[in-house]
DNA sequence: GAAATACTGGAATTATTATTTCATTCCGGC
DNA sequence: GCCGGAATGAAATAATAATTCCAGTATTTC
């Protein structure tokens, strides 16, 4: 029968690529012919129907499906799945190791497994923030807060270690601003100095501060403009900012990373500060180049 | 009817996505849900079945086509193919731009190269991190923070945001911790409750500032034990901690991330929740595996 | 050169999946 | 507190797509 040479069949796209190119020589004319379509055009197969695949690749959708049982499927579905795990792998390859790696699971190397763990959620923080950040939003936000007189930061709980670095990092730039600090209790006075010439930068995830979404809403009905980082489309900031940068951190143990919303931060604070000496070259303040 | 407000469909992702976020505040509950769970989960919408995204957000398959045409698809299907055809440009672009990313980053969109060099600095320094740290170190240190009464928390300027996230996870984890705080000049007092049986985290990089040396010093010549995270085997602190690690921060554009070390602190937080959770169990605090 | 075997094409069949329909619930206005 | 309309849930139905089957054709083998 049928059941001869296949003996196990490809995980992963990688074995099944490995197992095509092996048989090739092998392979009667109609499955080569499909064989050379799938690894030219493995979107299509990922995302195709039997019907418009075997049109495209000029066969029968008869001979789709015994492409996939030579290989050892049962079908052309088990066969496509492969195919749409590895779109999915390449969006988003650490969402499945993280989730592997839980934290107490091996009494083994407890606490270096620990650690690797927020390496790995930091990574994967960074790497989605590289490939999903839009470059529009970073100049305009850039923009705002170069013309800005002074620069309120609020943030509170977990994103106050954000705000700190960022009132850092600006002061050392000589960028005039101010946190929003909630310790005494004068965070009314505060945001009662700031006017739309000046601007905010407010940080907040989910669970959100209901003090932070009170005060950036008082400040957005005062028209002071807002640049808000939080993590999703569905945060209330996300409402009444006037740009806002959504921001995926990964979590381990409980515990988001902060690495790319501190790498944002950073970026912000920089870009400001080069705006700055550009629009001083220039002779007047809040030049855009 | 229902072909009221939606006056044109969706042609791609970031078309359909603004559309959702516009009309957010009047969806009715169910569509709502699902159009969350369509942005948190692009990749389950692209693949999967009407009746498996269904349940697992949480609603009817019906739902879902009802969702799909109040963004003027005529059902599912169309809407899917949206989705769809975002993962194949995702991936075209994401590999177009990481080659192009290796050659033009010379004098490439400035605020983005900013982001860019602050994402990357973050990288390596994880990856410098995962490769040096010492396993011994940390286990050990983890055995003398799960063993302190108080974790004290000792962090200035640069430092100051990882001592605020490490005293926020600490917190959360329920170990009791103080932060030194300098700026109602308490330290003194605070510095003064600290014993032997307590311990400080101390984190301070070139330059140091003076005061966290000259606290250290103190706490550390009356036997608190101190556990320090600085740059290297030069720094003051190397010299009177108990323990130290050695963390090397990249640079750029004159500011350092924290991401490692805050990576660190975050290891160093958990693992001393799950060793009193350990401890506990074996019914003495401060036991370890 | 004939028989057996493997391969292919096309349509029938079966399974799966999207969509529609209808009864029920929920909500806001009178 | 009742009524009307929108929203929802559940199941029936329609559409679509995968798979199987069989007949015909090429290919190999003896």
């Amino acid at each position: 029968m049928s059941e001869t040479a296949v003996a196990e069949l490809p995980r992963d796209f990688d074995e099944l690529r490995a197992s095509i190119l092996a048989q090739r020589e092998s392979l009667p004319k109609r499955i080569a012919q499909i064989a050379a379509y799938a690894l030219d055009n493995p979107d299509e197969i990922a995302f195709g129907t039997a019907a418009s695949i075997a049109i495209s690749a000029g066969v029968q959708p008869s001979t789709l499906i015994r492409f996939a049982q030579h290989l050892g499927f049962d079908g052309f579905t088990s066969l496509q799945s492969v195919f749409r795990e590895r779109l999915r792998e390449r969006n988003s390859s650490y969402e499945e190791r993280l989730n592997t790696l839980r934290v107490g699971d091996g009494t083994a190397a407890g606490n270096h497994r620990i650690l690797d763990g927020f390496l790995t959620a930091s990574r994967k923080s960074l790497d989605v923030m590289s490939r999903t950040l839009d470059e529009a939003t970073l100049d305009r936000a850039i923009d705002v807060l170069a013309r800005a007189e002074t620069i309120y930061i609020l943030a509170r709980r977990r994103s106050y270690p954000v705000a700190s670095y960022l009132a850092y990092a600006l002061g050392k730039l000589e960028v005039r601003n101010q946190m929003i600090e909630s310790a005494a209790g004068l965070d009314p006075e505060m945001i009662s100095f700031a006017t739309p010439r000046d601007a905010v930068i407010v940080i907040s995830f989910s669970p959100y501060a209901p003090a932070t979404i009170e005060d950036a809403r008082g400040l957005a009905e005062r028209d002071v403009p807002l640049i808000a980082i939080t993590d999703s489309a569905f945060s209330p900031l996300a409402g009444f900012a006037k740009l806002w940068f959504e921001v995926a951190e990964a979590d381990f143990g409980g515990f988001r990373t902060l690495a790319s919303t501190m790498a944002l931060s950073m970026a912000l604070a920089v870009g400001v500060g080069e705006a700055r000496r550009a629009g001083r070259g220039k002779g007047r303040r809040g030049g855009v180049a």
